[in-house]
Parts: C-alpha cells; sequence; structure tokens
DNA sequence: GTTTAAATTAAACGTTTGTTTAACTTTGGC
DNA sequence: GCCAAAGTTAAACAAACGTTTAATTTAAAC
C-alpha cells in the first residue's frame, strides 16, 4: 500500500514495458536499469528480487483493477444490454490502455508451474466474470436475454479477441489501409473496430437479434 | 525436407513441451538434454544452436500447417454455413491436437523484436484468413451472408478464443463441474463446448439469426 | 580386418545471469 | 555541525547459461 517515488515508479514502468516486449526471463536487470538510469543494486535495494519486481507490477496494476470494478456499478436506470455495452467499452479501454500489463499477462498465464502471479490472473478473470454474470442473468430472469447462453464462453472470447488484437496492431499498423493515419487515429480507429465488432458478438449471443 | 531421426523427434518434443510450459528465455538446454535424455552437446549437433532448435520446431510444425490447409478443400456441396462450421471444427481440431506449439505461438507473437518466428505466425494467420474469405463473400454476393461483416475480426476472435482456452483447460479442471471425468471425457466435453460457442458466434455474425 | 565418417561423451570455454558487498554520498532532524 | 538513516555506487560473487572442444565409441563400406 506504500506509494512509490518517481524513481521507483520509473524502474516499474521500464520493467513492465521490457517483460512486455521480451518476456520475464528475456529481460536482464541490466537491461532494465540501463534504461531506467539507475544503478543495478537499486532494483534488489527496492523491491527485493527480479521475482518480486514482477510481483509488484502485478499489486500495482491489481490494485488499479480493483478500483477499476468498484467502480463498475453501472447505472441501473440503463437497459441490460446498454449495461453489457458499458462494460465492453470500459474493458477494452481499460485494456487497450495497459497493454504492457496486458502482454505479460498473456505470457504469465501460460506458465504451467505455480506462480504467485499467474494465480492472481484467474482471480481477476474470476472477478471480471463475476461483475457480468448478474447483469445476464437478471435478464435472462426478465425474459430480456436469452436462456442457453454460456457466459464464460462469451467472456473467453472478449478476453481472447482484445489479447489477440494487441500484439496484431503493429502489423496492422503497416496496412496500407492505415498508414496516412497518425498513431492516435490509427488507435481510435482499431478501439472503435474492435468495439463495434465485440457488441455485435454479444447482441446476437445474448438477444438472438440485430 | 529431411527426415528426423527418433531422438532429434524426442529432442523437438521435449523442446516443445518445455518452451510452451516455461517460454524459451526461460528453458535451459541442459533441461531439455535432461529430460530428452540424450547429451547436451547433441543439440548443437543436430540443430546448431537453441535458436534454431526453435526455427526447427515451427519450421515442423508449419509444415504440418500448410498441409492441413491444402486438405481444407471443403466439400462444395455443403452449403456456405457448413462449410464454415466444418472449417471451424477442423481449426479446433487442429489446435487442441498441438497445444504445446500453440502455446509458443501465443508467446511468441508477443515479441516486439523482429523474429523468424514471428513472421511465419502472421503468415500462417493470414493464409488460414484467405481460407474463409473467399466462402464468406462468395456467399454474401449470393445473398446468404449478410453485408457488412468484419470477418479480420471474427477470425481474431475464433484464435483468440481458442488460444485463451488452451492455458484455462489447466483451472477448469479443477473445477467440481468436471472432476468426476476422465482427462479424455473432459477434453472432449471442452472441445464441443467451444465448439458450439464458436459456431452460434459465427452464425449470428454471418446470418443474424438462430 | 581395416578404414572412414557419424554419433556420442565429459569436460571446459567464455559470457551473462541475479544478487550482494562494502565503501561512499546525500538527506533530514536535533 | 553532527549523526544516523537512507540512498547510491562500482566491484565482486557464485551460479547458470549456450556453445565448443577433443577424445572416444559406434556403424557402415570396402
Amino acid at each position: 500500500m506504500e506509494e512509490y517515488s518517481e524513481k521507483q515508479l520509473s524502474i516499474l514502468t521500464v520493467a513492465e514495458r521490457l517483460f512486455a516486449d521480451q518476456g520475464f526471463h528475456g529481460t536482464s536487470v541490466r537491461d532494465i536499469a540501463q534504461e531506467a538510469d539507475v544503478n543495478i543494486a537499486m532494483i534488489s535495494y527496492y523491491f527485493g528480487s527480479k521475482d518480486k519486481l514482477l510481483e509488484s507490477i502485478f499489486k500495482y496494476r491489481m490494485r488499479a483493477s480493483q478500483r477499476f470494478i468498484q467502480d463498475l456499478l453501472v447505472n441501473d436506470s440503463l437497459k441490460p444490454l446498454d449495461k453489457i455495452y458499458a462494460m465492453i467499452d470500459r474493458f477494452l479501454n481499460k485494456m487497450l490502455g495497459e497493454q504492457n500489463f496486458q502482454c505479460i499477462m498473456s505470457r504469465e498465464q501460460l506458465n504451467s508451474e505455480q506462480s504467485p502471479v499467474r494465480d492472481l490472473i484467474w482471480e481477476l478473470k474470476r472477478e471480471m466474470l463475476g461483475l457480468m454474470q448478474p447483469i445476464v442473468t437478471d435478464a435472462q430472469e426478465a425474459g430480456i436475454f436469452h436462456k442457453d447462453v454460456d457466459i464464460v464462453m462469451l467472456m473467453t472470447s472478449l478476453f481472447g479477441t482484445i489479447h489477440q488484437i494487441i500484439p496484431a496492431q503493429k502489423l496492422l499498423r503497416n496496412d496500407p489501409e492505415f498508414q496516412n493515419l497518425t498513431e492516435e487515429e490509427f488507435k481510435e480507429n482499431l478501439k472503435q473496430r474492435v468495439s463495434i465488432h465485440l457488441k455485435k458478438l454479444f447482441k446476437a449471443i445474448l438477444t438472438h437479434e440485430f
């Protein structure tokens, strides 16, 4: 719960980027120290070890995710489908806003050996699911959403699609279709496209109509 | 194009599993040699280096994928939607049948530095897309499929969903829901569930009906 | 049986790894 | 101005890394 100094935050940010780009084992503490412009020993001094540094990144981002979830008490006056739409956009915004961290999550969730980090990932996913679930079941009981909906699979497609889009960005960027756009325009363009796609997906599955 | 001896195949298989479980940099050549029960030097002797070993795994699996694609000339007597269904099931079967390799692909596609392996991944995805594309456009022109379909996004959801399911398996396995099933039953159960979900997704987006 | 090439081995190679040490500097309270 | 704590540094540490070497065994051809 302690605050991080500017220097500590610099290390966290650089480490997050390098872990995302080259993987945890593909990044040395010397790489991190050099890019963050600090002495190698400072990393152990502040975070204890390289492993603990990764854990710190996770705790830091997870705390933000917890706040994000608490703020997700969607407007009750909205129709169920609009609640879903609002959630999709906020998930999308969140995940595209912390792409480096999402890359690390993509990687770490593949690790077979039990790591403290992997458990946190699935806990987070369960929480996200727990947010979507009641909205769907309420609407089902009200006869608004269809009965046989595999909400787990639907959320899997949601996360899976976004996790695929993140590395795909770098390649789509080179398409002639997007060449004349600024970086900002491109990102907004793509986000819109993913948003429309995911909303179509959810609407189709939940309501059986367009 | 050369054939691999039993010993070489053993190295490839073990390396594939370890790379999938712990990542490329998280796996040492000593780990591989030990589990494959060969001398460390044999890996350099056969494959040149650790990097080339990874490349060999990719070439080996990619060759199989090329054959897979060529065999995917779906029955022309089928209705467009049934062609899509057939493709979904074959993609799903293929990817779930080589989960270790798919894990490596998931990891490697995140690498920011240009690697020979990353380009191969996107080439393969483009080929998969090239298979789906004509079926969809033909059916669109025939008025069977809806006009505004983002086929790239749809394929992204297809791959994304399956790539999410692979690591999720290990956790779902511990759910009380699946405890009393054998490993084989569980896998078939899950495959069916994913298949149904993906078909619903495609049908909804392509035809706007259930 | 001899010869030649391929296969296999244990040992060593030079780097790089994450971490620690011990000395030094800065900071803030008194 | 003094002192203790925190911050910072270059250097050193042992361990692990990927790769190579040189010696030995196996296999096949003649």
